[in-house]
Formats: C-alpha cells, sequence, structure tokens
DNA sequence: AATGAATGAGAGTTCATTCAT
DNA sequence: TATGAATGAACTCTCATTCAT
C-alpha cells in the first residue's frame, strides 16, 4: 500500500522476499526472525514493515513467488503436443530446476505454507491442486495413449513424482555441490523404467 | 534429578515423549510450546521440566524415539536371505508403518532434527546413514544376483526410496483415512516396474 | 486461568487492577505502559500477563471495578422508602464518595472504557444504564410524589446528575485536597434549590 | 521552515488542526498516530511535519483552537448590561453551542491537555482560568444584585457550570442528533430553578 | 512428583520523526 | 509544498526456564 508501485519500491519488495525466502528455508517460520531476514537485505528490522504488513504475509509471499511460476511451466507442458515420456522428463526437469532457481522459495512453500492461517493458503492451495491435476491429466493421456501401464493410479503417480521431486529438490537445497542433472536424469530413469531388469527374452 | 528410574518416572517420561511429538508434528519445534506439550499429558507446564532437561532435550529424544526401532528393523531386513523385490516390499512397508504406528515421531524426526545442534544430532546422523547404508547394500546385491538393472546408482536409488516413503509418510499423517496398504503397493509397484509399459514382444 | 483461585492469586489479581487503575487514570489507557502498572505492584512486567491476558482485559477489568459496587448502591437507594430529597442527596454521596474510595477506576471507567472493543464493553454498558434508569425512576417518583416540578425531563434529570458528579469527581480525583463533604452539600443544593433567590413574598 | 504566512499555507495548517482535532477526539491523544491525521486530511504522514513540528504542538494547537475564541466570548458576556439569568442563558448557549461548531476540538482541549507538558499547558491554563473568574465574577454580581441566593458559593457554582456543560458537550459531541436548544434551555432551567418545587403559598 | 509464581530475554509490531529529493 | 524511504525507540506479548513449596 505505500509505494505507489514506484520501481524502487517493487525492486526493494522483491529483495524482500528473497531475503525472507533464504532465512525462512534456513529457520523455519517460527525459528526465523524479522531481525535476520532485515540484515540480510541490509535494512533495520522496522523498515521491513514498510514492505510487509506482517512476517506473515512475507511468508505468503515468498511461498507464492516459489511456486508461481513453475506452476504456469505446467501449464505449458501438459497442454503441449508430445509423447509421455518427453512430457514426464519435462516436468522433473522444471521442478527440480526450480529448486536451483527460486531456491529456498520453493522448500519454504513446501515446509511452511501449512503455518498459514487457512485464508492465506487458499491462493496457493488452488496453485498446488492445479499442478498436480495437470501432472494427473498428463499420466491419463499416457494410459490412453497407451505409453503408461493399466495398473498406474494417475492420482496416486502425480503424488509420488511431486513427492520424489521434493524430497530431492530438498538435498538440492541443502547441498548445491550436487549435480542437477544426473539427478533429473537418474530420477526420470526410475520412474519410468523402475529399477527392475525386465526378461525381455521369454 | 529425576526419580532414577522409578516405573512411574520411566512410564511419564514415554508419555512425555510421545506428547512432544505429537505437538512438534503438528506445529514444528518453534511453533510449539512447552505448555502446549504439558497439557497434552495432563501436567503443568513447570512439571516437564521434572522429565527434559529443556525444550531441546525434547525435541533429541523425540527424534531418537522417531527412528530408533526403525533402523534397527531395517537392519534384519538387510540381513535376511530374500530376493531383492521381497527386500524392497519389505522395507516401504516397514518404513511407511513406522508412520502410522510411531506416528507422529517420525516426521519430527525428518521435518525438525535440523533444528538440534550438531553435536545432539551426532546420533541422529549415525542411525540415518546406517540406514541408508543398509538400503544402498540391498540394491547392490540386487544388481550382483541380476534383479537390478545394472545401470541403476545404488546410492541414488536408496535416497529416492527413502525420499518418496517420506513423501508419502507426511500424507500419511496428516490424513488418517489413507489406506496404508495400497500405498505401500503401489510405492512398489513404481518402485520396481516404473511406470512404462514395456513392449514385450521385441 | 492459571491459579485455580488460590487466594494468593486473588489477591495478588486486586493489586494489579488497582494498579493499573491508577496508571490508567494518570496516563491514560494508550499512553500508560504495562510495564508501569508492574513496577507499581512490584513485579517484573512479563509477570503481569500471568494476571491479565492482555492489557485491554487489564482495563476491561478495572472498569468493571469501578463501577461494579456503585451501581449496587443505586440499587438500594432507588428501592429504599425515603423522600425524594433524600434519595438525591444519597445518589450525590454515593457517587462522589465512590470516586475518594475506588478512586481512580471510576475515572477510568469514565474517560477510558470507550476504548473498549464493542464486545467487552456490553456488560459496562448494561451496568451504566441500569444505573441511569434507576436514577430516572428516582426522579419519576419524585414527579409523582409532588416534590419535582413538572416541567423536569427525567431523562436529562438523570443524565445531568450524572454528568456533574462526574465532572467534580474528576476534580476530587485530582485534587486530594477538596473537601469531599462540602462538595457534596454544594451539589445536593444546587439540585434541589437551582442558584436563583425565589421571592416567596409575593 | 515553514513558508511563514503564505495563504495556502495558513489554509493548510487550519485544515491540519481541525483534522488532528477530529482524530484526538476519537482516539484520545496517544491513542491517535500522526498518520491517521495526514490521512484525514489527504496528504502523507511525512508532510505533516511541514504544519506542525511534533505531535505535542499539533495537540497544543488543536486545544488553543477549541477555547480560543470561546473565552473571548465569555468576555463580552461578562462586561455586558444584562440581568444575572440573561448572562447565565448566554453562558451555557455560548460554551455547549460551541460543542457543536468547533465540534472536537472542544473536548480534546478538555480531555486531553493534561498530556501536555507544563510548559506547553501554561497559556491553557491562563486561558482557562481566565474563564472561571469571569462566570464567578457573574455569579458574584448576581450576589449583590440579589439574584442570586447568599448561600451560593460562586467558585464552586461556576465549576459546577463548566462541569455540567462539559458533561453534556461530551453527549452532543458523540451524538449528532441530540438537540441542541433544548439540552440548553433544560440545563439553565435546572441551574435557575433546581429540580424541586417551591411551595409559594406559604 | 508436581505446581504456582515469577522472571528475563526476545519476538513482532507500531510510530513519531527525519531527510534527501 | 509534498513525498518516499528509512530509522530507532518503545511497547505488547510470549515463552523457556527456575525454584520454593
Amino acid at each position: 500500500m505505500p509505494g505507489t508501485g514506484t520501481q524502487k519500491y517493487e525492486q526493494q519488495r522483491q529483495t524482500a522476499i528473497r531475503a525472507a525466502a533464504s532465512v525462512f528455508a534456513q529457520k523455519g517460520f517460527h525459528g526465523a526472525c524479522t531481525k535476520d531476514i532485515a540484515e540480510q537485505m541490509g535494512i533495520k528490522q522496522g523498515s521491513l514493515y514498510y514492505y510487509f504488513k506482517s512476517k506473515e504475509e512475507a511468508l505468503s509471499e515468498v511461498c507464492l513467488y516459489g511456486i508461481q511460476d513453475y506452476v504456469e511451466h505446467m501449464a505449458s507442458i501438459a497442454d503441449s503436443e508430445q509423447s509421455f515420456e518427453a512430457k514426464l522428463i519435462a516436468t522433473v526437469t522444471s521442478h527440480l530446476s526450480s529448486y536451483r532457481e527460486r531456491n529456498e522459495a520453493l522448500k519454504v512453500y513446501n515446509d511452511e505454507r501449512l503455518y498459514l492461517p487457512k485464508i492465506r493458503r487458499r491462493r496457493l492451495k488452488k496453485l498446488g491442486s492445479d499442478y498436480r491435476q495437470r501432472l494427473e491429466s498428463i499420466f491419463e493421456k499416457g494410459k490412453e495413449s497407451g505409453a503408461v501401464r493399466q495398473s498406474v493410479d494417475c492420482h496416486f503417480a502425480a503424488q509420488a513424482v511431486i513427492g520424489m521431486c521434493n524430497a530431492w529438490g530438498d538435498l538440492i537445497v541443502r547441498d548445491s555441490d550436487l549435480d542437477l542433472f544426473m539427478v533429473i536424469q537418474k530420477c526420470t530413469d526410475l520412474l519410468i523404467n523402475g529399477f527392475i531388469k525386465k526378461d525381455l527374452t521369454r
């Protein structure tokens, strides 16, 4: 409400969001304090409230920032005309890459969003379930096209992909030496082939 | 200071650990307060310190309680003489069942253990990597026996199994209506077969 | 909620209410700080919250304490079988004496109660209008008995008595040297006779 | 610093004073914030300091504005050549009308002036006691002329008139539907005649 | 074995005020 | 004449922790 959308204001607000993301990711929402966030961006504690009405709003903004364009990305993947396998690879790539780029914000979305009051969570919830549904529909089309086994439960499958990506995302954020592309490749391999060798001679 | 090992004392301490687990799981370590824990077990805030020297110690105990015998369980699985598939199923079953039994404690271990100071985390870390190593060795033996594809990275595989189990564990704890056995079955199916239909005619 | 109604607890709570009354009376609700209140009763700031859930609750309690038994007193005056004049004197005496006894609490009720949120004000409002209505009924009976002039508007009269008593109450609280009985006597004289000399010879 | 007497400046300063009066009246000095005042006059918080050196100065100006010409008005009443009754009516009329016109400023003077430091209060105090003394002298002349009963204490009487007017003033400000002229008439009737019926036949 | 009472440190938040622009 | 941005002090409130009883 304060800055009339000045350039400087919006710019600083972005800085604030990223600073908050970083601090929340490291210490958790309740473990973090606004002073840390302020210091991270080089202003004093009180000044933070020029950009956020409350610590909670900060969390809310961070979460939104964390998933927003990765949800959008999913939309374009789901709508594209590729094979199931290509879409799955694209999804995993997009999901895990987000962890490297948006870095801490996505982690915060995963780990801390539940601390937001229901009202604040609504928009996030919508985005989250959009994402899952789009992923589900990819699996459904995969079954139709014969690429995916008929016994696969699409809802379960979507959840599983998301779950695994998030688990690896955590590791990626925590250990910046991890080779992102290797993780992507191995994850998709697992999802596509499983671990077991198929006996193709019989 | 404590009633050194009275039966009642040890009994109450267990209650305290479970109460702490429940509260930490719901509100996170920093979001929870000792009063909540005390109330959960029907005593007053101050009395809690008869069972824990500090809130931190409570977290430590909860984490330990959360993984302890699920790690032990893994040991017996790894040492057993079963096929790779059987071991994998046993692992997933054990891991996910733990979430139902020990319930919140395991979730707390996963989500909150990082808030412990390093010294307190040592024992936990050891247990955790024991677990992962045993799981890795299962995969290695699987490769030797020809059950697992040669291209599989055992370290990655173990991490992936753990990650997926934890992701589902979270959902299991949050939604007590989820059918545990269905989840177990679908997870193992995914891990074994992947999602893709193999063309066995060629 | 904390003390189970222990004697010590209730006693300290009374001390707290009186301390709050004193501080609010002097600095106003918003101008006062909880530290002042705590210091006044010889405890530390944080400890105050053992007795009040919030500063607002403190104000609420002070207001209640301020009028409670002066409203009750009014009930017994209104129900008594005295002449109008006697009742009026009793009312003024009770009202102004309250300022000396309950001292600051009544002043706080008058000056600060409007800062309470509506929900908290309900009970107070009820008590306040009970008081006014009882006073009105005294005037009505006075008119019936012929003691009070027919042209007097009872609602207005009650309001006026209350207003004047409060105005003097303020002065009484501020200046402890003021002779209470003189004020009472002069107020009732004014209310009964007005300032004008009646020409009784015509 | 100020635009020393530009027309626009003086005009805006008046607006500022009235805005401050309005906000202080509603929320009290300590409960109000400079942002509220600024918003009320359609400027931004920081800009307020172009018109006031401090919040305290704002209060000071509001108080002055609140009583200034109502005190002057009293001077002309006291000096006029009317009967006691006429002067009393004029006083009450002037006092209560001020509440309608200057509205919140007078209320602020009454309720908040004590929060000013002594130095700032000096001028106000002088004006206030001028007012009371003039009113006292009206009563004294009333006694000399035989209009007022000899038993009346002039100091007390002045205080009582002021107190009652302020009490009603509060109600007038709070409830804008109140009929001002009715209140004036009933107040003067009370002050002149009291509530009691005089038995003129004996 | 448990509690009531207190504490002190620290948190989030508000706000009067300043100042370059 | 007015604003955007920032500050720092103060304030309310929470909470882990202690200890006499």
